[in-house]
Order: structure tokens, then C-alpha cells, then sequence
DNA sequence: GTAGGGTTAG
């Protein structure tokens, strides 16, 4: 009888003003329709019938109601969103019965706000609900989580909702996970998803995997995974995603092997993390294979992307263009990564000229873009595009220019030479320089060699940050440059007190499917014997072509026979020589350093592109050069 | 009704 009643709402307590005897003869149908617009749409169509349902004091069903909320998430607006929750917290005053606005109902509203990002909305109804159980909380706690900055709010109501003897489950603490930002609290966490048993949920593991990673711990990270012993796709994503954003590519590479090997294959995401890897080592022949698994997500843009970015990233410009002209569809991040990809690459007019085509057939260049433009001009010595583009940004574009503009800018005249210009340009800003800004007016006066101002930019840093250890070493390098022995000597004595060293230099190529790594006066290669032999080769056929070895970019006081041998043994020549020595005929030879490229190296190899007929391309931290028969694409300004 | 993985610059 009792579920009779539920059904038949309008026999159970009839009351005053109830149209039901009226409507009753349509009531069922205008349910049905409404019921039936919930599941399929359109969404105006089942908007549209709220007030009807009202007018005739019909109370939809809750499961209706929810299926209507998730179709507004996905088609609709927050106003429509809100009109959902006007309908629903106004119906529960018109009809009798069992409270309108159930427990389902009510977290599906929070859950709605919290994917408009109407966070605040989300948490005012939560705060007023009668009744909350773990869904309502979790639902919380993952919109807090998923939310940048709100992080700590997360764990105070995953702590609030034990204190209010709700237990979180597994889908709490997937969520949760995703706002643990120190190791201490990540350690807590997992330890209390083993004390309650959820470790072998695939959800919360990849959620620990994830967590682990994005602190760096690759080794937790790891062990988690390494224990699984049901593993899914997105199992295998987080792991190779951690490694490829942790910078160790040739890792996720050999985890995506495994995986394929275990018998799954990639989806978007496995690809896109397999870009990154390939992209952040220079592993183009791997990133070409995976192209070929990307033809079949053609509609996915940010796969697209990322291979196109790899392409840049691999200075294989010609590739990079073709699938830029081929691709479907192209937004804004796809014209910035060939914009910055063909500035970092030394092509600078090419870059201007497609932020041109972007501007008269592309989408709206956005602030990314404009870093990108910026950092074309800097590097091809254009100061005035430069100004121009800097000073007009906010009336052609409507960006307003931020730090990373102004560090552009500095950028740009710094490295014009124009010292004095930076420095008036930093006093001009309308905020205090940062470490960004002193570390490029620093960079700038290493490059133009110019102590006393190098001086006052490291003094400005070390201010700021008196750990930094970048700024000393420039400083240094700089007192060295222009054989100040003692000023270099203090400089070094103060990070040895600090217990620094200099990071080595070290160069990476890729051969097949492997990437051999070389450490700056390093012989642990196997093939060693053989790549002294090549580069003592190399040496002689470039100094008949009047190479003569720079010592001055040794930067240590040294006998000068001491100092050649360190040139000599510089990673990149050792990349050179291993990369010659296994050429194939035609293609070029592609390095990768972790440092700027020193004035002998970049001399050196344009001699050995020439002698060799060979194409040499050497990325480091910030752009690219190519060297072909004795010159380089940066034209000696880097 | 609630949960996990991916892009651009510096």
C-alpha cells in the first residue's frame, strides 16, 4: 500500500488547492514526456516543461530529475543550472508528501555547481542541506580538490566528514589524493587507505600513483605500481604520464613498451605523456612511431598538439609545418607552438610571418602567444618589432602585457646589448623585478660581458634568493670571461662554502630506440675508445679549416694545455663524435643539451657540419641551433 | 547522485 501511495502521489494526502482532480487526466502523460526529455533531451524541451509541471503541482520523480541536471551539465548553462534548482527547491513547497528535494537530488545540484565551477554556489547548498551522506561530501572534497588553490579546503572537509562519522570511500579518496601537496600528508593518506583496505581499488592507486608523481617521489610512485596485480589503462597512463612529466622520458618510453607488451593498447592519453617524453629527450625516430598511432584520433586536438610541438621540439621543422598545414582543426596553443617553435628553432621571420596569417585567418592570440612573439624578436635582435609588439599587445589584442612580457622585454634588449636600456626598462616597471627578470639581465651581462652590472644582478638575486647558486656561477663565469681570476675565484669559494657544485654538462642523442647520455669529460661509454678516436678526427679536419680552440670559455684558471683538454671533452663534442660516427646518410644529428652551449662547441660544430656535409642540430635549455655546411641557424647571436 | 591519466611558455 505503501508504495502504492508513492507512486500515486496525488490519492496520498490530498490538500487544499491541489489541481489533481483537474490535471489528473494529464498530469501522467506531462510526467512521462518530461521524464522521457530527461533522458534524451534536448535540454530547452525538458526546461521548458519545469513551470508546466508546476503550474499543475506535479513533483517529478528524483531519478528524472538527476538524469536532467547531468543533461545540463553536459548542454546547458549555470542558468539553466540554477533554474533546475529554483524548480526543484520552489516544488517542494507545493505538493504534500515525502520532502521534494531528496538526498540525491540535492548532491546532484552541488555536484552541477561544482562542474560550472560555481564553487562557492556548491558549497552554500551543501552548507544548508538537511542531510548529508558520503556522496555529498565526496562530491566536495573532489571540487575542492580539482580546484587550483583550494587544495587545503579539500582536506579540511575530508577531515571534517570523519569528524562527522561519515567514512569516506573509495571514491573519496581518489578525490582526495588529488589535493595532497606534501609528502607528510600524502604518507597520512595512504596510510589510511590501507588501514581501511581500498589499496587495491584501481581508482585510488592510480590516484596514489598520480599524487606520488606530481611530488616527485618517482620511487613510491613506482612501488605502488609494481604492486598491482589488476592494472588498467589509466594505471598505466598515470605511471607513464608521472615519468614524462619528471622529466625521465627514456623511463616512460620503456613503460609504454611494457604496456604494449602486456596487451593493452594506448589511448589519447598514453600517447599524448609519450609525446611529452619524446618531446622533453629528442627521441624523434620513437616520436615518429607514435605518430603513426595518432592517425586514428584525428579530431583529437591535443594530441595533435603535442605531436606538433614534439616535431618543434626535435627540430624537425619541415614536419612540424606539413602536419601544422594538415591538421583538421588548429587553436590558439596549436599557432603558439609553431610560433615559439620556429623562434626557438632561429627562424624568427617565419614565426612573425604565421603569427600575421594568425592574426588575419587564426583564433585570438592569448598571452602565450604573445611570450612567443616576444621571444622571436629577442632572439633575432628585432628591437624594434619587439616594442612594437610589447607596447601594442593590449590595444590590437586586449592582453595586457604581465611579468613574462616585461622578462621578454628585458630580454630583448638585454641581449641587443642594450644594458642600460634593460635597466632603465626594469626601473620603469610598475612592480618589483623578480628573479626572473635579474637572472635574464645576468644572462644578458655574461653574453655582453659586463661585471659590474653582472655584479648588481647577482647581488639583486642573492638578495631574493640567497641559496641561488645559478647567479654565483654566472657571476663567475663572467669574471672568467674577462680573466678577472680573483673575482671568479670569490665567487666559486663562496658556492663551495655553500657546498655547490656545478652542474655538469651533459649532452643526449638517440640511436634506434636508445638514448646514450654524455657527461662532460666522461669516458664511461662503452664505445668510448672509438669516440675519442672520431672526435680526434673531427678536430683535425676542422683545424685545416682554421679551428682553432677558444680556451677562454673554460672558465677556471688553468694552464692552457689543461684548458683545452676540457674543451675538448665538452658532452657536446662527445655527442658530435658519437653522432657522426653513426650517422645515416641524410639525416641529421640531433642533440640535446642540459646547458647553454659554450662559444668553442658552437664553433666547432659549424666547422664539423661543413667538413662533414652534415646537418647537426644541438637543442639546450631555451632554443635550438642547426648547423649546416659552417653556419648556424641563431647567426652567432644566442 | 560522487572518483583516477594528457597540450602550449618560462
Amino acid at each position: 500500500m505503501r508504495s502504492l501511495l508513492k507512486r500515486l502521489p496525488c490519492l496520498a494526502a490530498p490538500r487544499r488547492g491541489c489541481r489533481c482532480l483537474h490535471s489528473h487526466s494529464n498530469r501522467r502523460p506531462l510526467l512521462s514526456t518530461f521524464s522521457r526529455l530527461c533522458d534524451d533531451g534536448p535540454l530547452p524541451a525538458a526546461l521548458a516543461l519545469l513551470p508546466d509541471l508546476a503550474a499543475a503541482g506535479v513533483r517529478a520523480d528524483p531519478v528524472s530529475l538527476c538524469r536532467l541536471i547531468k543533461l545540463c551539465v553536459r548542454h546547458g548553462t549555470a542558468s539553466d543550472g540554477r533554474l533546475i534548482h529554483g524548480h526543484v527547491s520552489g516544488a517542494s513547497n507545493t505538493v504534500g508528501g515525502a520532502p521534494h528535494n531528496s538526498l540525491f537530488v540535492s548532491n546532484s545540484l552541488v555536484s552541477m555547481y561544482a562542474k560550472f565551477g560555481l564553487l562557492d554556489d556548491a558549497l552554500e547548498l551543501f552548507g544548508g542541506m538537511p542531510q548529508r551522506n558520503v556522496v555529498s561530501w565526496t562530491t566536495v572534497v573532489a571540487a575542492l580538490a580539482g580546484a587550483g588553490g583550494r587544495k587545503e579546503e579539500a582536506l579540511r572537509f575530508f577531515v571534517d566528514m570523519q569528524r562527522d562519522g561519515v567514512a569516506p570511500n573509495s571514491y573519496t579518496y581518489s578525490s582526495v589524493l588529488g589535493a595532497c601537496g606534501t609528502p607528510r600528508v600524502l604518507a597520512a593518506v595512504h596510510a589510511s587507505v590501507l588501514k581501511v583496505g581500498l589499496d587495491s581499488d584501481v581508482f585510488v592507486r592510480s590516484s596514489l600513483i598520480d599524487a606520488y608523481m606530481k611530488l616527485g617521489d618517482l620511487d613510491s610512485g613506482r612501488k605502488v605500481f609494481d604492486e598491482m596485480v589488476t592494472r588498467d589503462l589509466v594505471v598505466w597512463n598515470s605511471i607513464i604520464a608521472g615519468f614524462a612529466q619528471s622529466g625521465d622520458g627514456v623511463g616512460a618510453v620503456e613503460l609504454f613498451m611494457r604496456m604494449k607488451e602486456s596487451g593493452f593498447s594506448s589511448n589519447q592519453g598514453t600517447l599524448t605523456s609519450v609525446l611529452r617524453a619524446c618531446t622533453g629527450m629528442v627521441m624523434l625516430e620513437v616520436g615518429m612511431q607514435v605518430h603513426a598511432h595518432v592517425l586514428k584520433y584525428d579530431r583529437d586536438l591535443i594530441l595533435h598538439n603535442a605531436l606538433l610541438d614534439m616535431y618543434c621540439k626535435c627540430g624537425s621543422l619541415q614536419d612540424a609545418d606539413s602536419l601544422f598545414k594538415r591538421m583538421p582543426q588548429r587553436d590558439v596553443i596549436s599557432w603558439s607552438t609553431m610560433v615559439s617553435g620556429l623562434a626557438q628553432n632561429g627562424r624568427s621571420t617565419e614565426a612573425l610571418k604565421v603569427f600575421d596569417l594568425m592574426r588575419s585567418e587564426g583564433p585570438a592570440p592569448n598571452r602565450i602567444t604573445m611570450v612567443g612573439v616576444l621571444f622571436a624578436c629577442s632572439h633575432a635582435g628585432l628591437v624594434g618589432d619587439g616594442w612594437y609588439y610589447f607596447r601594442s599587445m593590449e590595444k590590437l589584442f586586449g592582453i595586457q602585457p604581465e611579468r613574462e612580457h616585461f622578462n621578454c622585454m628585458v630580454d630583448l634588449l638585454g641581449r641587443a646589448g642594450k644594458l642600460d636600456g634593460a635597466v632603465k626598462f626594469i626601473s620603469e616597471m610598475n612592480f618589483e623585478p623578480d628573479l626572473v627578470i635579474w637572472r635574464t639581465l645576468l644572462g644578458a651581462c655574461r653574453m655582453h660581458k659586463n661585471a659590474n652590472l653582472a655584479a648588481y644582478a647577482a647581488r639583486e638575486i642573492l638578495k631574493l634568493e640567497p641559496e641561488d647558486q645559478g647567479a654565483r656561477i654566472l657571476l663567475s663565469n663572467t669574471y672568467a670571461d674577462l680573466r678577472q681570476w680573483s673575482d671568479a675565484e670569490k665567487s666559486w669559494k663562496a658556492m663551495r662554502h655553500q657546498g655547490a657544485k656545478k652542474e655538469p654538462g651533459r649532452s643526449w642523442i638517440e640511436l634506434g630506440k636508445q638514448v646514450h647520455v654524455f657527461i662532460a669529460g666522461d669516458f664511461s661509454h662503452p664505445c668510448s675508445a672509438g669516440i675519442v678516436q672520431e672526435l680526434n678526427r673531427l678536430i683535425r679536419r676542422v683545424t685545416d679549416l682554421g679551428y682553432v680552440p677558444q680556451t677562454e670559455f673554460v672558465l677556471q684558471d688553468l694552464e692552457s694545455e689543461q684548458k683545452e683538454d676540457l674543451l675538448k671533452y665538452h658532452s657536446e663534442k662527445l655527442a658530435v663524435a658519437f653522432g657522426t660516427m653513426n650517422s645515416v646518410e641524410g639525416k641529421p644529428v640531433r642533440i640535446m643539451k642540459n646547458l647553454r652551449i659554450c662559444g668553442d662547441c658552437h664553433s666547432f660544430v659549424k666547422l664539423v657540419s661543413k667538413s662533414e656535409g652534415k646537418v647537426i642540430i644541438i637543442r639546450d635549455p631555451v632554443r635550438f641551433h642547426h648547423f649546416h655546411d659552417g653556419v648556424c641557424s641563431c647567426g652567432d647571436y644566442w
